[in-house]
RNA sequence: GGAGAGGUGGCCGAGUGGUCUAAGGCGCUCGCCUGCUAAGCGAGAGUGUCGUUUAAUAGGCGACACCACGGGUUCGAAUCCCGUCCUCUCCGCCA
């Protein structure tokens, strides 16, 4: 969410923003003028309370000389009463709808952001780690879990529908050893601070972090009780400190979670419908960072690193992606993406999404701070990133420490938490 | 789920219809004093919005709103009434 003076001091840079993002600037100028309206309303509004409370303060202090002018002086606060009463839902009104449309207007662009239309424009700018070789044609997950008999993808949907599979045995294991790995990993060696959090949050939750109104349709929920499925752990973390004001020295606040991510993926449909790519539910270690305004930017440069580090600890060959203008997330003024590489489908895969919100969840969530205990509120910078995304780490796993016998060798940093070198063929039943 | 109590400023806590800017305490900020970060004295300090002044989204001045949230009664509500949410205690149920 922007600020209504930033937006009316200088229309042309949010109208900017918005068209490097192939969206509509006609937007900003609905907002001004309503905000217009909106500035007129109010100042009417105040006049008319001002008077009325004058006169209930006179009344108060007997500052009337008979009863007669007492019942003057009431009548009179009537008549204003009624003048109120007829603005205040037109104010509502204009608020609401001024309201929802800068809930819908994206975040701005940093200056440093490639301007392009969509993800053909997006620039690889780190390359890190060798494609494995192999002396045979490697295979893709989906058919290494069939013969290993790892993943049941057709009782998944059995259970479930499209797009849920069940993991079995050693992968089920691989998996909640590669959680556990990514949160000693970030808690030990980059100090974040581990949080558990609900995995269902109120509607306001999700207002804060940007994913409503407008992106309802990729959502759970439980209308209602008005309880929605987290699709990031991004949203409850955000809101932790809604509407706090946190003293500066406390920044910066390094967080990481766990949770698993429910997702309808409805714009995706069609996509990625074959192995575990894109499940309407995975898991994912999640990085999040409070900051000051000035150091969000040199935050997002180490944020990417430490979620890098994960890949280069599991010896993961990655490179490193800018998004351009076009295809930044809603919310996201400046976005990496880390994407390893796959031996068996031969693709890129995003493992991570860090991204510079700045102040656009802060102010949403209402989340401030204080430089020092007298000066001015002021909001503070937030980020994000996965450090990393489940499937696709256990997908890369599976295709590129694939062997010859058709047995997957666990990276060495995992065996003492998998407590198993190897995943061969598995169980049936 | 049932019964009862309650939700006040950073924290504690007073306040059941009108001295308007919410008592008091703790903590906080500034100043003074005292030969040291203790005590004492004095002063100050909430958040947001609108208007005005201004180069200013700095500061000043004025107004309006905010005592969980939403509605109602009243000339006037922290205070009375209704609804919602939350917390605590007891009971029930339960991993």
């Amino acid at each position: 969410m922007h600020d209504l003076n930033l937006i009316s001091q200088s229309p042309t840079k949010y109208k900017h923003y918005l068209e490097v993002r192939n969206e509509n600037p006609l937007i900003i100028d609905q907002i001004m003028e309503i905000n217009r309206k909106r500035k007129e309303l109010i100042n009417q509004l105040n006049n008319l309370r001002n008077q009325k409370n004058t006169i209930s303060d006179k009344i108060g202090r007997k500052q009337y000389s008979d009863d007669k002018e007492k019942q003057q002086l009431i009548q009179q606060s009537n008549t204003i009463d009624q003048e109120i009463k007829s603005l205040e839902p037109v104010l509502s009104e204009i608020e609401e709808s001024i309201k929802h449309l800068l809930l819908i207007v994206p975040n701005v662009v940093c200056d440093d952001v490639p301007i392009g239309k969509d993800s053909t424009d997006n620039i690889i700018v780190y390359n890190e780690g060798e494609e494995p070789v192999f002396s045979f044609e490697p295979l893709p997950h989906w058919e290494i879990a069939e013969n290993l008999s790892i993943i049941d993808f057709e009782r998944g949907v059995k259970l479930s529908g499209s797009r849920f599979y069940i993991m079995k045995g050693k992968l089920a294991k691989l998996q909640r050893a590669l959680i556990n790995f990514f949160l000693d990993f970030h808690t030990q060696k980059h100090n974040y601070k581990e949080l558990y959090l609900p995995f269902i949050v109120k509607r306001h939750c999700l207002e804060g972090a940007g994913q409503l109104p407008k992106f309802e349709d990729n959502l759970y929920k439980d209308q209602e009780d008005d309880m929605w499925l987290v699709p990031t752990a991004e949203v409850p973390i955000t809101n932790i400190y809604r509407d706090e004001i946190l003293p500066s020295d406390v920044l910066p606040l390094y967080y990481v979670a766990y949770t698993p991510c429910f997702r309808k993926e409805k714009i995706a449909a069609g996509r990625d419908v074959r192995g575990i790519k894109r499940g309407h539910q995975f898991d994912k270690v999640e990085l999040y960072k409070f900051t000051l305004p000035e150091n969000s930017d040199y935050e997002l440069e180490k944020l990417v690193q430490d979620a890098c580090d994960i890949l280069r600890a599991l010896n993961l060959p990655f490179r490193i992606v800018k998004l351009c203008s076009g295809d930044l997330g809603f919310a996201s003024a400046k976005t990496y993406d880390i994407e390893v590489w796959a031996a068996g489908c031969k693709e890129w895969l995003e493992v991570s999404s860090c991204s510079n919100v700045m102040d656009f969840q802060a102010r949403r969530a209402n989340i401030r701070f204080r430089r020092t205990p007298t000066s001015k509120p002021e909001y503070i910078h937030t980020l994000n990133g996965s450090g990393l995304a489940l499937p696709r780490v256990v997908i890369a796993i599976l295709e590129n420490f694939q062997q010859k016998d058709g047995n997957i060798k666990i990276p060495e940093v995992l065996i003492p938490y998998t407590g198993f070198e190897k995943i061969e063929m598995n169980w049936k039943y």
